[in-house]
DNA sequence: TTTAGAAACATACTGGTTGTACGTAACAAT
DNA sequence: ATTGTTACGTACAACCAGTATGTTTCTAAA
């Protein structure tokens, strides 16, 4: 079969997406450390010599899953807020919260950013890619309940922080206590109205 | 030198004993994954047969860590705890939670118990240990408040994780920002008053 | 107190994995 | 066409986890 002639950018995303989407789907699946790249190279119809050609190593393929991972999710996020109509501020954090947990019933996805990102990679960079996705909306929404006086007046990141936290262990969650979660959830959250 | 006469006994502690001090040294210091065995063996001055004849494998190794400094927290949590004389149910919430994260300030302890344990362990073993340790006290606590009518009637063991997830964020902020978090942990839990 | 057996190690080896060096093919520019 | 550059493929070296096997130390019974 004869290869058709493609540009070297077309060449390039396309295996780059070919070993981005393999190694997401054994990531998610075994796990960072069980997962080894000759399977990843298979599994995206490569060689491993592509993939150290467009990673520096393995752990920079799974920074670059992860990185893609908090977009896919803040994306379903932001899709299901927009949905929404204007509710107030503390409303709006229950019910991005609410998103959030229904988009991170994804296996993988915990596997993948709850699990295995804190271990693999370096604190900084996690948090960079944090800062520019979810925990930038719960910033915002934790300032703009507090700007309008709707929940007491508290250091904005750390509260901020603390609530992502609520949400990721809530994610966690066998599926069948998820109601009881987010009841206590909601109660912590409705605590803090002024 | 001659080797003195020791029991098996005396010889399988010493030598386990070893073999975990060296482990949790570089596990805190370098992370499971940087962490090999030779290393491991050549610091507790052993060689790796002895760590294999003690430990299915470097998993297992670690476990015991995991384990071992579980028991130390919770001893150094408890000893923290019977200094104080009996506050109300909230209060003894909030500073079993200042306790936790003084306790929580060495950053190795963190690296193993917050960061690496959840990515290497089942889940199910990690939950067992957890259970035993810190989170039945939280478990506890959080009984004792309800009861007590001091916080509202919501599922136990959900809002126990979710104070636990609190509290483990709360000890991975830099040590300039604790100050805040506290204060925000402070609100919310005071919330949860009836 | 010798001796058989078991437990506690040490040594040697194997398979697998990561990362690199180097070679080849595809595209780009002149 | 050719020359350089980017995208890959192949071969290799180092390392590491786990195992198999040998050796030493303790135990207990004869």
């Amino acid at each position: 079969m004869q290869a058709q002639r493609r540009t070297q950018e077309e060449r390039r995303d396309a295996t780059r997406r070919a070993l981005i989407t393999a190694a997401r789907r054994l990531f998610a699946e075994l796990g960072y450390g069980a997962t080894n790249t000759p399977a990843i190279a298979a599994e995206a119809g490569v060689t491993r010599g592509a993939l150290y050609h467009h990673f520096a190593d393995k752990q920079a393929l799974f920074e670059a899953v992860v990185e893609e991972e908090h977009a896919l999710l803040a994306l379903a996020i932001n899709t299901a807020a927009e949905a929404e109509d204007e509710p107030g501020p503390v409303r709006a954090l229950i019910e991005g919260g609410d998103a959030y947990l229904a988009a991170m019933q994804d296996p993988g996805r915990r596997r993948i950013l709850l699990i295995d990102a804190p271990a693999v990679m370096e604190r900084r960079k996690l948090d960079e890619i944090n800062a520019r996705f979810g925990l930038k909306t719960l910033i915002e929404g934790v300032s703009a309940a507090i700007a309008a006086d709707a929940i007491r007046d508290l250091p904005v990141v750390p509260l901020a922080q603390l609530l992502d936290a609520l949400f990721d262990r809530a994610a966690q969650a066998p599926a069948e206590e998820l109601a009881d979660y987010r009841k206590s959830i909601k109660a912590l959250i409705r605590g803090l109205k002024t």
